[in-house]
DNA sequence: AAGTGGTCTAGACCACCGT
DNA sequence: CGGTGGTCTAGACCACTTG
């Protein structure tokens, strides 16, 4: 009875729903019938079904009812911070973390711009190669402020930062903001990607801020184009 | 009063916010100041700024309170489902619409599973080019199924194809799915937009879903490459 | 200890949908 | 009409932050 009320409702219709019990285009029970089988307040089980909605799972009709949705579909994750490991792993093929650098530098302007510090600040800078299928398709080039994140060690970065950094470093991260763009390759991104031919690659530039609303981290990625795949879901309301 | 409370509380707010009434980094009113300051109920508050909070205007912090978040930084819509009128409206440009065609065909395979229909519906297809500072960059082709969108005209497709079908037609969109890749570009890229050298397009798919979960629109957006920006928010909880 | 946001409750009225 | 989800209320307890 550790978890919120309203998640464990929402962790248990998911399951349902994944496990296939609950059909897609099949609808849900009433909120009210929901408020006896799990014996709350119709507030509570409106709280799990929005998260329900918000998440992809299933669609709320007003006047009818909530109708689950055909999840399968779906085939890629949804959420907007994901990790590399998260979609290598969901794309189920094999892949490797070359850790090309790991040092700490003294920031220059564009980068004390983008992490809002002065030079005084040390940062460290991270880039790794993610290779599938023997070909280096991404670069990671990730900026921490070291007065936030001190440790960080080669073993750290060939699994993932963001793992460490919520599970281990114990940070909160509370939202993330993406931005895509496609540029001419760099010295680097010739040095540490099997570009081919290709003239550009896609550069996603992420930027992380932490509950206490610092930004601490810049990344950019930098992808050969032709592996490059976004999907995003919008919703209107619920 | 035609409008619901908390939605009228939170348009008040991010009006305060981006007039500037409202600082980044000051603190909010608390909920219950709030409470009193509209004459309402706590959960109204709290439901006009969990949109704030999910749309990027404020942060929450527990224990704290709610903060003002640099809006300025975000200089990009945020949402998903955003028009080209939109975005060009919020980049203070001036910009065109050619409908290159609009005329009524019989799906081929690929787009009969796209839109999952079968051959003997009728779609309309919708080819324009959208130009800013006399360059064609971004060329949309839009499918509708003709069951659902009887009407068509070259006026409408001229202005925003979005506004005429929620606010005109009365169809409601209740979810998208958005796919970003990079792709050669085709004929008619080549045809109808100003590619200049450029070997690759960005290709934006679009599925767009009513409220009775059924697709009825599919559109592509194809994009030169060096005038492509995709900005998005990711959020975990609040 | 006081103030904050997060959760939860039990009840109410409404707009919408089907019959 | 009865059932559905959408909104709103007034009150309660909790976990967290700050003085």
């Amino acid at each position: 009875m550790r978890e919120n009320k309203f998640l464990s409702i929402y962790d248990e219709l998911v399951n349902q729903i994944q496990s296939g019990r609950m059909k897609p285009n099949t609808k849900l029970p009433s909120e009210n019938e929901l408020v006896e089988q799990y014996h709350t307040s119709r507030e509570t089980i409106r709280k799990a079904l929005n998260l329900l909605s918000q998440n992809g799972y299933i669609q709320k009709v007003k006047g009818k009812g909530s109708f689950v949705l055909d999840v399968s579909r779906y085939d890629f994750p949804v959420s907007g911070l994901v990790s590399f490991k998260e979609i290598a792993q969901k794309m189920g093929r094999p892949w490797k973390t070359i850790v090309n650098k790991l040092e700490e530098i003294q920031p220059d302007e564009y980068l004390q711009k983008q992490l809002h510090i002065s030079s005084k600040d040390t940062v460290w800078k991270v880039i790794r190669s993610r290779e599938m299928e023997h070909e280096r398709i991404i670069l990671d080039k990730d900026f921490f402020i070291k007065k936030v994140v001190p440790n960080l060690t080669t073993e750290i970065c060939e699994g993932s930062i963001y793992e460490y950094l919520e599970h281990e470093a114990g940070l909160k991260i509370s939202f993330a903001k993406k931005e895509i763009t496609v540029d001419e390759p760099t010295e680097e991104d010739y040095c540490y990607l099997d570009l081919k031919d290709y003239k550009h690659v896609v550069v996603v530039k992420n930027y992380v801020y932490l509950e206490d609303m610092s930004l601490f981290q810049y990344t950019e990625s930098r992808h050969r184009l032709d592996k490059f795949r976004f999907v995003d879901f919008a919703r209107r309301g619920n």
